[in-house]
DNA sequence: CATGTTTTGACAGTAGCTGTCATTTACTAG
DNA sequence: CTAGTAAATGACAGCTACTGTCAAAACATG
């Protein structure tokens, strides 16, 4: 999540103006809004030039957008016991990598999200981000079920379990993610469950005009 | 889609221009790329100024973002029998609407799909509006089942049928939805089905560090 | 035709973002 | 420690999307 080596003072300096970027961005974020917030502004508040800003961040909107979470999530799900379902495998990854986040955590990740709900620009690049995720999801459920990454079996339980998530966030939830939610969604999928079982290899025959 | 009443001078002249904006514009960004069409090119080209391009449409990506589908689909589907399940319903109602659509629909349709792959910001935009239109699913689905409109069951139901949708207009999918990727879908729900089974209500427990 | 309302264009201004260039700052060899 | 190299920075100029204001033009209505 943050920095790791100090490899050299060259690049300690870059996380600590990386940081203190992102940091005096969010504060002020919160406190006179985001689109009020210019980007020399932020600047200023971080003791850097313009230009340095957009070094770092390519526009104003990667401040708020960025997020470590995917590849905790893989990880996780990677290291369930082969003998865990896919979809339990999968809710249960998700659930162990949001408990084991810090209050602190918790606390910007809220920030974050609120952001996310009230500025419409940063909501639609969220969206593309979660969007981009399914990719990722599938690669390892079909890791999971042993086929192709490509696989429409894969990739559309990636696309039904993220589109089911993302229901979760909508609401004025003003957490974001809370532990409970996977018990609802757990609740949702056996529901879903019961719609399915109608379907039929034919449900799409052509019907003319209305 | 398009003018129905000819009230007024006024309305008419107005939607000549609207489509007037529109149709430069769209021409140009195949042309010479998105980025490269400036808003006063646009507006040269439909001979107005840059404030009324502005007056007709809030942004330049909101040229590209028009989109009627999401109504025709909720009038199909509730005009779909009762007795019919309602994933069918929904997937029925989709393809009607699709095989409805002229050449001509169809051509635009594609141009505006190769927009969204190409330009991110648009994709970024489109999938905000994909995501807006599951709470419009979840109401007509909620409808059929009898529930609340925020009852988690209709919400995830939708949730999880866009999910699908979304995987399949990833790939390089030159035409966009295709009619036959309906069968693929459905065989992709199957299939979600056999993954739904070992689900109880407990898949839950915390379980601790890795 | 006269009056009121809408639509339009011109203009000025803000802010995000890009590209360039000289200066400073950290790394590396001797 | 010093000289030379590479990277990071700041200052600046410039483009474009977008906003707000105002007067002129186009339509509507009696």
């Amino acid at each position: 999540m943050t920095t790791d080596a100090s490899a050299g003072l060259r690049e300690r300096k870059k996380a600590k103006t990386r940081a203190a970027i992102r940091d005096a961005a969010m504060r002020m974020f919160v406190e006179q809004g985001y689109a009020a917030t210019t980007v020399e502004q932020i600047a200023e508040a971080a003791e850097v030039s313009p230009s340095t800003f957009f070094r770092y961040f390519p526009t104003k909107e990667d401040v708020v957008l960025t997020d470590d979470y995917d590849p905790l999530v893989v990880a996780a799900i990677r290291a369930q016991p082969p003998s865990t379902p896919v979809i339990e495998a999968v809710l249960l990854s998700m659930r162990q990598v949001f408990e084991r986040l810090t209050e602190d955590e918790w606390a910007s990740e809220r920030r974050r999200q609120r952001l996310f709900r009230e500025v419409p620009e940063l909501q639609a690049r969220q969206l593309q981000q979660t969007v981009a995720a399914i990719d990722l999801l599938a690669e390892v459920i079909a890791e999971r079920l042993g086929v192709a990454a490509e696989d429409d079996e894969a990739r559309s339980l990636a696309g039904a379990l993220v589109g089911v998530a993302l229901t979760f966030l909508k609401p004025g939830n003003t957490n974001g993610f809370q532990v409970e939610d996977f018990d609802r969604i757990t609740r949702a999928l056996i529901s879903l469950r019961g719609h399915l079982e109608p379907l039929t290899r034919l449900s799409g025959d052509p019907a003319g005009q209305a």
